[in-house]
DNA sequence: AATAAAAACTGATTTATATCAACTTTATTG
DNA sequence: CAATAAAGTTGATATAAATCAGTTTTTATT
């Protein structure tokens, strides 16, 4: 069972973090290099000033709920979201939403007047909520500022396709490899990093039970593939997590 | 197991089949009411005219290959199309795009030169080929027509969120009962149709073996919830369906 | 510091569902 | 119209991973 992906190894030239950082990954986090505010004219850009509040939430705390009517457009301006869809007693994570990130875009057409997925604070987290109606209106009337909500939102589309697949055609050890990859490479930045999800949330972020995550990350670790002391969380073997990603 | 959805049934007020098609499901096929090209002006309307083919498939056939370079957007006339993810040897069917859908869209940002994912025909189908540089320069000069793109990519994610949990949370009886529904309410939108997809299909489409499919239809058959006559499907009991599909 | 509560972990068991290996029926084609 | 292929079906078996039940460790609270 834990010797599976070692049948099947072969050597891949990943050399150091930014290489991988660039690998596709279902990564839940995107790059979001979101510029749509630069298209603003001067009033644009005073109307959505006059039209929105900044409001800090501290971990846990729920931003957007699934189902309330969406006055807002959720703009990240610092911290995480976890953008999640709920559905009787289960949640399926759509993706983790990083500082620069819009939220509730899928609300902008007139006929959905509802948010479709519920945004939670992650970490303490810092939200500009600014009036959808001005965001419309803005639409409407700015085809450049528009044309940077399409790049958005084909971005986060792009994404959860990623996502998706990980999700739904993978087995547990991939997704889980799948899931450190994209912690390492894209939300800490580094090798080792102080890991600030639980095992439960690992669970949830990677579709599996919290047991088997625990079992996994155990696998991992005396397979040499990463190493966990306390809750510091290290990497060792990028190539490794990266073929068990693709092959798991 | 087969008796497991029945413990918990209780009466749902469905009468009609337009209350069904009105329901929830995490169907595959979105209404599509796109109208984006509406907002054309008279010369924007000659500038796609002249930038178009039209073309026809034949089922089975791909129309767009996931890692081309997306020369065109693709507008569906008529037919039904496949997209799906590819990645190793398995594919995930990400939606099937009916008449009016426009696809390949999550190409319009500059930086994503090739298509994300493969559009095949699933029947005859009948696709205008659409330049899209021709559309990418309209989206920056017209808000309208861009405002009517975000709509679409809007419902497209809206309806990939569901299809999305239906396929990774929920279980086979769920995940068929969810197809089901789909293929009467919004394909066929009949009770009773000849059922042009073979087993291996539905099995493609709801993320299950073939074996699987077979089975859980027989078990809807003998439970008076569907009856399958040679290639005619008719649903019998769509409250049922729901409620298995709701719990399963 | 003592106690409670939450998180992490472990082993045994169960279960849903895939896979495998037949076989039958329905299409397709030379 | 036989021959061949493809689709549909069935039962047996395998297996990945969830669930269950319990223990240990860590964190939080009074």
């Amino acid at each position: 069972m834990i010797k599976r992906y070692y049948l099947i190894f072969v050597s891949l030239n990943v050399t150091n973090l930014n290489d991988i950082a660039n690998i596709k990954t279902s990564c839940t986090v995107g790059k979001s290099n979101n510029n749509c505010f630069d298209f603003l004219t001067e009033e644009e850009r005073d109307l959505i000033n006059k039209n929105k509040v900044t409001v800090e939430y501290r971990k846990g705390e729920v931003i957007a709920k699934q189902g309330t009517f969406t006055t807002h457009i959720l703009y990240l301006l610092d911290g995480l979201a976890k953008v999640y869809y709920e559905a009787g007693d289960r949640n399926l994570i759509l993706r983790i939403a990083p500082p620069g990130s819009l939220i509730g875009l899928t609300s902008l057409p007139l006929n959905q007047t509802v948010f479709q997925y519920t945004a939670s604070a992650y970490v303490n987290t810092l939200v500009e909520l600014i009036d959808i109606n001005v965001v419309r209106q803005i639409v409407q009337q700015n085809a450049k500022f528009a044309s940077g909500i399409i790049d958005a939102l084909s971005e986060i589309a792009i994404q959860k396709n990623g996502r998706f697949f990980c999700l739904s055609h993978r087995q547990s050890y991939g997704k889980l490899a799948d899931i450190i990859l994209c912690l390492a490479g894209n939300i800490f930045k580094t090798t080792k990093f102080n890991l600030l999800l639980s095992r439960k949330e690992l669970a949830e972020l990677s579709g599996m039970s919290t047991e088997s995550v625990i079992r996994t990350l155990k696998n991992f670790q005396d397979d040499g593939l990463i190493s966990i002391k306390g809750k510091t969380f290290e990497v060792i073997d990028y190539e490794g997590l990266m073929k068990i990603c693709q092959l798991g």
